[in-house]
DNA sequence: CGGAGTGTTAAA
DNA sequence: TTTAACACTCCG
């Protein structure tokens, strides 16, 4: 249950009437106040909460992408349908300062009119919100039961570089920038100070928003034995199964 | 009020909490005692009152075939939509006996085959059950407002035919007559007395359950008196209005 | 007057 | 057609 302390779920079936075997889900709250709905929830819990993955009638916590589908007559699930566009998992360019993804020119029917932006600046990257990750905060991974999957913990070494960063928003950009990135993903290069002080200049956008780690031999090593270790378990529990 | 006489209906308002300005309806039996719900009122009325029609918040007696809407955005309601198929309105057949609308032929291929019902009565009318009139009963006819209107009286000379007849069901199956006969509407011509000793055999299923009326001139001469002097007022009371 | 239990309805 | 959300009834 990922209910807060004190809360109680309960479920009630209709016994009679048009809508006999239905049931009513509602929650208690620590107050002995029951909830009877979802709205009703969020009234009460105030502003804070953002119940927009809270299910109300099983109580889970779910991040759905596709809309749940009753059919499946015989088919198989059609993961293309139901597939929301969803603002948050596209990658934003800038919002302000200009309407236009790239500089313009007029284009006229004379013989020696070229593009300028492909004369000053060969190709042209697209511009980027400096800390444009932080829109993926709030969303999570989850299985095909739709159960969150754990998030995880930082190396001590690993160090957020810029204003307001959570654990969240560092693995955050780190996974973006894995997925995006078409060259090594190192962090950032300038100095924390330099960075805290003007982040709209002196971030690289193409980094996460951690500062540069250092990996030692030492570091390669350790990890290293932790791998032989979960593997050797890993051959010891198979061969006991065999047995 | 539509109240059976001695029977009182009190509103009182809710003053405090968390229902206040609520009102709860009661009524009060000629001995006093309150009744305060549907349910109640059913319990001491017994079984043969028909409260279905009746709001008990209200007090008024209501028949809405459409539901009630609180869409109507601009558009003029649609009252192609929402009307139901009552079974009630629906022109019966004989319910028993026989689950076949038509007497029954085996149909071969051979050439002389021709359904027999088609040989032997030429065009067959759909069997009637003998008073399914009286499917009509409760059934009223209301204004917009789903005020119901006043039924009408019988005049004197209309006499019953038929078992246990109420003056509303004698009217319901003379409008079911003037609405469904391509022919004249004249009444029952057996005689009372063979029809109730077998109504199954001796009542005309095309005509309504009242005796044969002979319309006499001097019956046609009065009437017609009527209108004159229903005409005569509506002519003062319209000049009057001019003036 | 409260509240459990059902009805009702707009929207999915 | 189903259902989330809420309105309402009925009885303690």
């Amino acid at each position: 249950m990922a209910l807060p302390a004190g809360w109680k779920r309960e479920e009630i079936v209709r016994q009679s009437g048009l809508s006999a075997g239905k049931t009513d889900v509602y929650y208690v709250t620590p107050e002995g106040k029951k909830v009877r709905s979802k709205p009703q929830l969020a009234r009460i819990l105030g502003e804070s909460f953002d119940l927009t993955a809270f299910d109300f009638r099983t109580g889970r916590t779910v991040y759905s992408a596709c809309r749940k589908s009753k059919r499946q007559k015989g088919t198989s699930y059609d993961f293309a349908r139901g597939v929301r566009h969803d603002a948050s998992l596209v990658l934003p360019i800038r919002q302000t300062a200009s309407i236009f993804k790239q500089p313009v020119t007029v284009k006229r029917n004379g013989p020696e009119s070229k593009p300028r932006a492909e004369l000053r600046h060969g190709v042209q990257d697209q511009p980027k919100q400096v800390f444009w990750e932080k829109r993926l905060q709030g969303l999570r991974a989850c299985d095909s039961s739709e159960e969150v999957i754990p998030t995880m913990d930082l190396p001590r070494q690993m160090q957020g570089m810029g204003p307001d960063l959570s654990t969240e928003n560092i693995l955050q950009s780190i996974s973006a920038a894995l997925h995006v990135n078409t060259g090594p993903v190192v962090g950032q290069g300038a100095g924390k100070h330099a960075i805290m002080k003007n982040p709209g200049i002196n971030m690289d956008t193409q980094q996460p928003h951690v500062h540069q780690v250092v990996v030692s031999n030492d570091d390669i090593h350790r990890q290293e034995q932790k791998v032989q270790i979960a593997r050797r378990k890993l051959q010891d529990l198979m061969s006991s199964l065999e047995k």
